[in-house]
DNA sequence: GATGAATGAGGTTTCATTCAT
DNA sequence: TATGAATGAAACCTCATTCAT
């Protein structure tokens, strides 16, 4: 094994941990001393990795961030027409969430709070390259409406993670029916007439 | 002026300024002495009125909510036939986020906090019990869909909320006839048929 | 006692623990911790007092230069003619030192430190005004020679000091009529001729 | 280049970080991690050539003392008479002052520091027993007074550091007429009658 | 009721030092 | 020899909470 591929593990030991104690305890009651004991690393590594803990929270946010892009557009939903695609990758998303509960209770922690001060920032990423052509080219051909990306986004994605959330905590248990159903009626929510 | 309402005078100081510094600086990096200062009231006080910190955030999240449910009703929508009286209730939500964005942004930030164990708990308030009886209604008529509330709210309400969020920060600028078209939108995703 | 005394007693427990801890221990190798045992109160209190370490001993060290000037003009050396008023100025300097170990070796390792990143500055008080006022006369009058107030300042006061610091250490022990030809040498060395 | 050589260099880096450093931030605030950067060396290897932080500390100074005690007796002042061997040597001490700033910063924050626990030692050099010889002739000449070394040193050399620092640090600019009468008030501080 | 000085446990971060490579 | 990742004790500082006034 690699020297490089060892500090890898280390990283990733500290990012597991990181996600493990926050999304059981909170930004607030998340001391470094307890996600360093979880990571079997001391306090001092994880500031060898990482600048502070802002530091690391944001790392981690994107890592995450990253992950999710690369599911969502799984299954090459750009090849099915309008509107498959965007079920497709309606139910790509919520699979995801409901398959990282830690990753989701993160990610929404994240941005409701003060540590996301930026606006709807996307990961620099080959498939959200990929997703934004595909809406570009549903807009051109008049299929989906012209509203702003982060009205889009609320109505389709904004819902499947909350719904998500909701699953995971046990609350509601949706079938693969009902799930195209709902996916069906957030695509309508976008689409034109 | 009583005893009484001096005292209320006092919790109604320390709710405001509990609910400004955290919409500002999010849980984590609200010391109770710098809610204190913005009440103009002691440490000490804040602990006559709440048995503790997490008592006054609690607190304050159920006045927010139920102030909430009041707004939500307002104009009177059950009057009003299907699906008029939900899209009214839709546009009283998304108002009254819009109208109250430290509420909205301090709700957010509680719903996504592990304070929030409980699931979906509504206030036990006269407007809710009118909401819950309309959906009842609703579905007894066969005009929406048998879905856990959970669901339901997530396409309707939910997505109120967070298109008011990205409105605060100041990303979009919905009109009055893309509000009508976005709550058209979300009533049809719960609407049978 | 009022508050006010009270508050003041902290202050000077705080400051006398500090200046003990230092000039025994240095400025590295001085925890608050420490000084907080010393004083007897918590390491918050001290926090309540001073806005951190630096400003603690930043306001240490204005604290003790008051003093020592005040102790320079003891005796009334003004009403003294030229230059019977500088050797006694300087013998209440070499006498407030050896009186003073603690504030002494704590003085010169400030000043020797980058703390002071400031040039000669002294406290705006009485007692430097009316030094001042007889520096400028003894130059008007022609009997002290035109130097920068540094280099008069290395030529006398700088020297007491450190020979204080040899007194205190032991090393070695000046007596009356010692520190009488030591201080005229030193006056000698910035008169006129 | 041999090992030795290599060796040496190795340690002369640093000693020059470490002078550079700790002259810039002082003892506290000049970690071992930085002053390892500075000297494009791991920390690690620090620890090769010095067993600890003090032991670098002490090494440094004494390779400073060393080198000040070589340029004290530069141009063979032992060949002058009395007083102007003398005052060659103060001019001598403040030259090596004002051209080695670090040096000087250095020395002074250790002579004033818990880490001078020793009374006045001087390097075992050649330099310092010509000089402690030349002091002894004067005395037995009956030209210089019979006073403790430490008194000797801080009436004349002891006011060449300070005045040094001041120059470095820009409060002062002495000429060499002025720098001549400055180093004979020195000398006729310490000479008999 | 109201105050705010005081507490001290515990938070984040630093840093001298070690040791496997 | 040389490295630098890793350690963990300990530094500085915060802050929920108490309590004498």
């Amino acid at each position: 094994m690699t020297d490089q591929t060892i500090e890898q593990d280390k990283q990733q030991l500290i990012f597991a941990a990181t996600l493990a104690v926050i999304s059981e305890r909170g930004f607030h009651d998340s001391p470094v001393s307890v996600i360093a004991k979880r990571s079997g690393v001391s306090p001092g590594t994880i500031y060898h990795y990482f600048e502070n803990k802002d530091d690391l929270i944001h790392a981690l946010f994107w890592k995450i961030e990253t992950a999710f892009a690369a599911a969502l557009m799984a299954g090459d939903p750009q090849a099915e027409p309008w509107p498959d695609h965007l079920e497709h990758i309606w139910l790509n998303a919520f699979a995801f969430y409901v398959a990282h509960p830690e990753e989701t209770l993160f990610l929404e922690q994240y941005k409701n709070s003060p540590y996301q001060k930026d606006a709807f920032i996307l990961p620099d990423s080959d498939e959200i390259h990929r997703l934004m052509a595909l809406i570009e080219a549903d807009q051109q051909n008049g299929v989906m409406q012209r509203l702003p990306i982060e009205v889009l986004h609320e109505l389709t994605l904004g819902v499947a993670v909350r719904l998500a959330k909701r699953q995971i905590a046990g609350a509601i248990d949706l079938d693969q029916s009902e799930l195209a159903n709902i996916a069906r009626s957030c695509v309508r929510a976008v689409a034109v007439g």
